[in-house]
DNA sequence: AAAAAAATTTAAAATAATTCTAAAAAAATT
DNA sequence: AATTTTTTTAGAATTATTTTAAATTTTTTT
């Protein structure tokens, strides 16, 4: 079976070679909206290919990172995170459930390229409030 | 001696003992505009008491953090640094020398509650771009 | 299609950063 | 001054991640 099809949703960055245990890791962090730690993708991807290595977990986590697909999420004393979009948002961190969820905060980009006067590679932003489910929960 | 001060910068969250490894932290931290890690302040630390413990380090770190003297920045690949203000700001991580200096983004904690429409406890910003002397040196 | 080369995966060892532990020391309270 | 509490210390333990080198898979060359 021949694997070498280009990555789809990347502007040709490089093309990348798409092997069973990355189009499953891909499948596993596009398979909901959680920011999956390395270790639960690692998890995941095991149900799917019990022979699957934690290596290849980094490996590929670490190569879809620099070709753009995916982003790293810095951990907030625990592990990283990963996004499976490259596009950068914002992350509510609920003081609540401690859930991670995404946030868009219209006009980010432009107020942060204002501050530095200058054009921005990215940026990583975290929020620490409550989300909405925990809102709701306490009666707000 | 005594060390039962109250730690002036805070506005009495708990009454905390100030040992001399503690002050020699706080010193530490203060002395520059650096985000240092840990172990870069336990190694100016060492200079300063050539006996002190890298727990002790940990330990100071993370007790002046709930007492909101300073704040934990999640590493970017690198271990977590840490900033003498505990007052939420943007930084930004240089794509140029790789230096972490603050940035002031008028109006971002208003913009960040309206996003989730709740007060914010707080928030970690981290901007990648290229800081003045970066661009400076690049002749922009 | 076979052989050679290149890339990827694997399991395990190694490393880096941080946390834990238990005993010693220092400080506070009685 | 004796007791209790808190902090420090050094080192072991743990966690997350990276490295390694051999095995496997895929691609390229013949």
């Amino acid at each position: 079976m021949v694997y070498n099809i280009p990555v789809s949703t990347m502007s040709a960055i490089k093309e990348v070679m798409m092997t069973k245990q990355r189009a499953i890791i891909l499948e596993v962090l596009r398979s909901d909206k959680c920011h999956h730690t390395a270790e639960e993708l690692f998890e995941l991807a095991k149900l799917k290919m019990p022979t699957i290595s934690r290596a290849t977990v980094y490996n590929n986590l670490h190569a879809l990172e620099e070709e753009q697909i995916i982003r790293r999420i810095s951990g907030d004393g625990g592990p990283d995170r990963y996004d499976n979009s490259f596009i950068p948002h914002g992350h509510l961190v609920c003081i609540g459930c401690g859930r991670v969820s995404d946030i868009d905060i219209p006009g980010i980009r432009d107020l942060l390229c204002e501050s530095i006067s200058d054009e921005i590679e990215s940026y990583e932003l975290k929020v620490r409030g409550r989300c909405k489910d925990c809102r709701y929960a306490a009666g707000d």
